[in-house]
DNA sequence: AGTTGCACCTGGCTGC
DNA sequence: TGCAGCCAGGTGCAAC
């Protein structure tokens, strides 16, 4: 999409989480897309004349890119109409569809000016793979919590980006319990203890890992060429309850409990 | 100020 | 086969 321009914007209804912006497929119809970027879960499109068009996929919104591009690949028609809610069209001959059967997703179209102060975004804490995030951070970030690791580390404006899935992994990697109180992984003077360092580590080894294998695929979902994902066979405890904990040597079993909401999938034996 | 729980939706799966 | 109940990748917001 970088470098190309909109030609056409087809949307199919009138909300998705939100209503969407006023006059949306209009003020985005002849527009260059400058650049694509992203800052936590939110996807970017950097707009010609200062506007980004900001865009969320929730729980179960994906994006098809298809279309005539030459040199790239042209994928199938889409498998289920009843839920693309958006098409754009770019100068380029690409066709990018965005489908959200549960409608959790959204778009919005925002100054880029006034997106650091924006309420969905001025409270958004550090990139987990960016330089800052170490075991230093993490104990800055968590020293005093009394709230559960898990419920600390899907906090947002603590980390941005990190979900339940790769939450429960990183958790079961570096041992430790999803019960533990956040502020346990800070000295009193605030400083890292060894879990702290370990778990920084562990986060970034763990989104790298997902990033390189393409994701998880769960259900239906796909990358934007069609293609699956390959993250979800390397699983440990995410959705495994009651089979065998893989630590060597552990003997444990993966347990389900919720936390705020949330299956938190782990293994009492080795995750203390 | 910091936390918790609800709400927003549809669809897939399980068990009766 | 039908149907009720439960569960799901997230997060904004109201209520404590």
């Amino acid at each position: 999409m970088a470098g190309a321009r909109i030609v056409a914007v087809e949307q199919r209804r009138p909300d998705l989480r939100f209503p969407f912006p006023e006059n949306f497929a209009g003020r985005l119809t002849g527009r260059l897309v400058e650049a694509v970027g992203r800052r936590a879960k939110y996807l970017m499109l950097d707009l010609e004349g200062g506007d980004v068009l900001v865009m969320h996929l929730g729980m179960s919104g994906s994006f098809r890119i298809g279309g005539d591009l030459p040199g790239l690949f042209h994928h199938d028609r889409s498998k289920d109409p009843a839920h693309d809610h958006v098409m754009f069209r770019l100068s380029n001959g690409a066709e990018i569809t965005y489908n959200d059967p549960r409608r959790f997703g959204f778009m919005l179209l925002e100054p880029r000016a006034g997106l650091a102060t924006h309420k969905f975004f001025r409270d958004i804490g550090v990139e987990p793979l960016g330089n800052e995030l170490d075991g230093s951070l993490l104990a800055k970030l968590f020293a005093g919590k009394a709230a559960p690791l898990k419920a600390a580390l899907l906090d947002q404006t603590l980390i941005a980006g990190l979900g339940n899935i790769y939450v429960c992994e990183s958790l079961h990697r570096a041992g430790l319990s999803p019960r533990r109180a956040a502020g346990t992984l800070a000295r009193k003077d605030g400083s890292p203890t060894a879990r702290a360092n370990l778990l920084a580590g562990i986060i970034r080894e763990v989104l790298t890992e997902a990033v390189t294998a393409g994701g998880s695929s769960l259900r239906d979902h796909r990358q934007a060429d069609g293609s699956l994902g390959y993250f979800q066979h390397t699983f440990r405890v995410y959705d495994r309850e009651g089979e065998p904990c893989p630590r060597a040597g552990c003997g444990g079993m993966v347990a389900r409990v919720v936390q705020s909401g949330r299956s938190t999938f782990f293994c009492g034996a080795c995750q203390r």
